[in-house]
RNA sequence: GCUGGAAUCGUGUAGCGGCAAUCACGGAAGACUGUAAAUCUUCUGCCUUUCGGCUUCGUAGGUUCGAGUCCUACUUCCAGCA
C-alpha cells in the first residue's frame, strides 16, 4: 500500500508565488509545474500512450462523468483499474463530472457563449437553463446522458464512489460552476453548495480510502475544488473553506477570460496552504495562461484545448498559432515550426499535414496532436526550468514578445 | 442512321408557367480553454465599403401579361435500336 499523494517544493520564485515541485503518487512522480494531458475517455484523442510519453506527458486526466455512460465504472473495475484498462501507468487524474453538468446543463454550447460576459442576472440563467439537459439541488444534479438521453444523477458520494472504482490517482471533489451569465446570488449559491460538497466528497473519499487500507490496495488523493466565479471575496473564501480541510490538494474551478486568469488565481493561491499541490482545471489554451497560472502559483494544468484544435487544424508556433489547412501551406516544405523538437515537426513539413488534412486522412490528425501537445507539455517544461535558473521574467517577456507580438503581449507583461 | 432522354454556380443537383439559384461537394477564411467537438461559424456569379445594383439556366427563334420551365430548329452529350 502506498500513500496517496506527497508534494515537496523544491525552489520558490522570489516575489511570485511560483514554485517548482514534484507530486509523488502511487503510480509515479509528476515534476512541477507540469501539463496533464486531456484524456477525457481514458484516451488521448489519436495517440498511443507510447505517443504521449515520447511527446513528453507526465500525467493524464480522464473523466467521471464520460467514463460512468462508457464504458462504465465497473468495466474499467474489472480491467483492474485505469492504468491496466489505459495502459497508462504514470499518474492519472479524474475529473468529477461536475463541469459537464455545467456543460450539458447550463445555457453554454446551444446558442450562449461561455465566455461571454453579460450583466443579466440569475432569472435569464434560469430561463435559459431550465430547457437543458441537467438540473442542479443541494442532494446532487439530475441530468439526461446526452448519448442516449436516459436520466441520470450524481451525488458527492456517487462521483466519489465511481473515481474510487476507475482507480485514478488524483481526484477532483464533486463541484458546481456558474456560468458567466450568473449573478453574484446565483455564484453564492453554486459555491456554497460546491462546499457542503466538497465535506461529502471528503467524507465519503475517506471512507473508501479506508477500505483500501484494509485491502492492501493503494491510496487515492482528492482535490478540493474552488469556486466564486469572478468575485474577489467569495473565491477569497472559498479558499479559506476548502483550505482548512484535509485535501491533498486543490483544484480551481470556473469559467475564465483569459485576462482574468492571474488574478482569480492569486487570490486564491495567496490564501491556500503553501505545502499542497494546486491544479488549474481546464486552462491553457493559450501560452500566456500557463506564464500567468505558474507565476501566481499553479503547479498543475489541464486543458483539452492544444489536442482538440490540433484536430481542427490550428497548430502552435513560438511565432504565434497557424491554421495549417490554410492555401499558403500548401507548398510549404518546411516543418510546423523550426524549433520545435516533437516527432511532427522532425519528419514532416506543413505541406505533407496539410495535405493530409486537405485529403481527410486521419494521420493528420495524430500528427497536429503530437505538435500541439508537445508545444504547450515543453513550454510549461521550459518555464519551471526558468524558475529553477531565475530566468522565468526573462523567458516569459521573449516568449510571449514572440508569440503575440510585443503590443499584444504587454498586458502580461 | 432511327428512337428516346438530358443540358442550371468550379462539380453534382433542386426547380415543374409567377422574385432563379436549393442542397451537397469542392474552394477561401475564422473560432475552439476541467472534450456532446476529425466540430462549429462566415463567405463562395459580377460590381459596390454599406445600402444596393447588374448578369445569367447549351444556341437561336417562338407562344405567353410573364419562360430555366411550353413549342420549333440547331448544337453537344447519354441510353437503346440498327
Amino acid at each position: 500500500m502506498k500513500e496517496a499523494l506527497k508534494f515537496t517544493i523544491n525552489k520558490k520564485l522570489e516575489a511570485t508565488l511560483a514554485r517548482t515541485g514534484l507530486i509523488e503518487t502511487p503510480n509515479g512522480v509528476i515534476k512541477t509545474p507540469a501539463f496533464i494531458v486531456g484524456g477525457t475517455k481514458a484516451t488521448v484523442k489519436t495517440l498511443t500512450v507510447e505517443q504521449v510519453l515520447a511527446l513528453g506527458g507526465q500525467s493524464v486526466l480522464a473523466n467521471t462523468y464520460h467514463l460512468m455512460l462508457r464504458p462504465g465504472s465497473d468495466v474499467i473495475a474489472a480491467a483492474g483499474g485505469i492504468h491496466k484498462f489505459m495502459n497508462w501507468h504514470g499518474p492519472i487524474f479524474t475529473d468529477s463530472g461536475g463541469f459537464q453538468i455545467f456543460s450539458l446543463g447550463m445555457a453554454y454550447k446551444k446558442g450562449i457563449d461561455a465566455t461571454s460576459h453579460s450583466t443579466k442576472g440569475d432569472a435569464d440563467l434560469a430561463k435559459h437553463s431550465s430547457s437543458q439537459l441537467a438540473k442542479v439541488t443541494d442532494d446532487g444534479a439530475f441530468f439526461r446522458s446526452h448519448i442516449d438521453g436516459s436520466s441520470l444523477s450524481m451525488t458527492p458520494e456517487s462521483s466519489m464512489e465511481l473515481q474510487h472504482k476507475i482507480g485514478a490517482d488524483i481526484h477532483m471533489s464533486f463541484d458546481e460552476l456558474t456560468a458567466p451569465l450568473a449573478g453574484r446570488e446565483y455564484i453564492r449559491q453554486a459555491m456554497d453548495r460546491t462546499h457542503l460538497w466538497a465535506e461529502r466528497s471528503l467524507a465519503r473519499h475517506k471512507q473508501l480510502n479506508d477500505e483500501h487500507t484494509t485491502k492492501g490496495d493503494n491510496l487515492q488523493a482528492l482535490y478540493g475544488i474552488v469556486q466564486g466565479a469572478r468575485e474577489q471575496d467569495f473565491r477569497q473564501e472559498s479558499a479559506r473553506f476548502l483550505g482548512e480541510r484535509d485535501f491533498d490538494g486543490y483544484g480551481i474551478g470556473g469559467v475564465f477570460e483569459p485576462e482574468e486568469i492571474s488574478e482569480t488565481v492569486r487570490w486564491i493561491n495567496e490564501i491556500l496552504p503553501e505545502g499542497k499541490p494546486r491544479h488549474l482545471l481546464g486552462m491553457g489554451a493559450q501560452p500566456a495562461d500557463l506564464f500567468m497560472g505558474v507565476q501566481y502559483g499553479i503547479d498543475t494544468f489541464d486543458c483539452v484545448a492544444p489536442t482538440r484544435q490540433a484536430r481542427n487544424g490550428a497548430l502552435f508556433t513560438y511565432d504565434g498559432r497557424i491554421n495549417i489547412t490554410n492555401n499558403k501551406y500548401q507548398q510549404d516544405f518546411t516543418p510546423i515550426d523550426g524549433e520545435c523538437d516533437c516527432y511532427t515537426c522532425k519528419n514532416y513539413t506543413r505541406a505533407y499535414v496539410n495535405h493530409l488534412f486537405r485529403a481527410d486522412e486521419i494521420l493528420g490528425l495524430t500528427l497536429a496532436s503530437i505538435h500541439n501537445e508537445r508545444f504547450v507539455v515543453h513550454t510549461v517544461d521550459c518555464i519551471r526550468e526558468s524558475i529553477e535558473n531565475n530566468t522565468f521574467f526573462e523567458y516569459k517577456k521573449e516568449f510571449l514578445e514572440r508569440y503575440y507580438g510585443a503590443d499584444k503581449a504587454e498586458v502580461f507583461l
